[in-house]
DNA sequence: TTACCTGCAAAGAGTTTGCAGGTAG
DNA sequence: CTACCTGCAAACTCTTTGCAGGTAA
């Protein structure tokens, strides 16, 4: 218990209630070392396999908008029919296993430095987000 | 009608029956200068205009992800909750304008070269596809 | 006490599917 | 004639929303 305050404060601090559901989600996203790459199912999941609770569909929902929104978490442009987000917020690539559907971060290194040489009146650039996607070779 | 030849050779030649509704989608497009992004909607609302007749949505998703299937067309990674489709099946990256939600192709030059430093063992990369997002710099 | 939050169920949006009638070869 | 295709409607999946009861401050 001693930890949650860290994420009791994080919430009060961007002014979400601290309610049983967010802590338990907090601490099931950013109480770890491996960044997690998930959907909504995936997190619906994680909850019941580790709290055996149930957060509502809604809820989680809700509250996974409310930190996207917040910037604890990023949303990765992957084409898909669910939505991902990723624990890592910081400025970096994935990387698309297709024969397993896994979501695995590029680190800086792994990817050459990227240079858009495209200007456009009135606009800057906002994000640049490369996906690589691998296969099987053979 | 003359150039409904190169499609129909084109259909027949991947396996596909050159249809009356496969011929319409073909020439709006393929028979066109500028690439075309779209969403499935956009297309219907195309047909529509463009000819006055109606083609079904589930002939639409269907021809369209024969497309896909056969090379056609290319899927967009966006963090969307439709699926966005190109005509250019080179390989080439994508600019969004988050202000008006414009899909716009960036062409050789307007990226750098980009290069991939991570391997992966029995795996080979498939594709790099990169999205920059663009926003007002008011 | 008041404003906010949760969870259920219903509603929406995009996409897929089953099937009967239609069309290409 | 046969296999394939179209279009309707129903079904499905993911996501959003309305609302009643619950909880934080």
């Amino acid at each position: 218990m001693g930890n949650n305050n860290i994420f009791i404060e994080k919430l009060r601090s961007s002014g979400l209630r601290p309610t049983k559901q967010r802590i338990e989600i907090c601490k099931l996203l950013f109480d770890r070392k491996k960044t997690l790459h998930f959907t909504i199912s995936d997190l619906s999941k994680i909850v019941k396999k580790e709290t055996n609770k149930k957060i509502s569909l809604a809820t989680l929902y809700n509250t996974i908008l409310s930190f996207k929104k917040k910037g604890y978490l990023k949303e990765i442009s992957i084409n898909s029919d669910k939505s991902y987000f990723d624990t890592n917020t910081s400025n970096h690539h994935h990387f698309i296993d297709e024969s397993t559907n896994e979501i695995v971060d590029l680190h800086t290194g792994d990817v050459s430095n990227i240079k858009i040489n495209k200007k456009l009146p009135g606009k800057k650039v906002k994000s640049i987000e490369v996906l690589v996607k691998f296969e099987n070779s053979n």
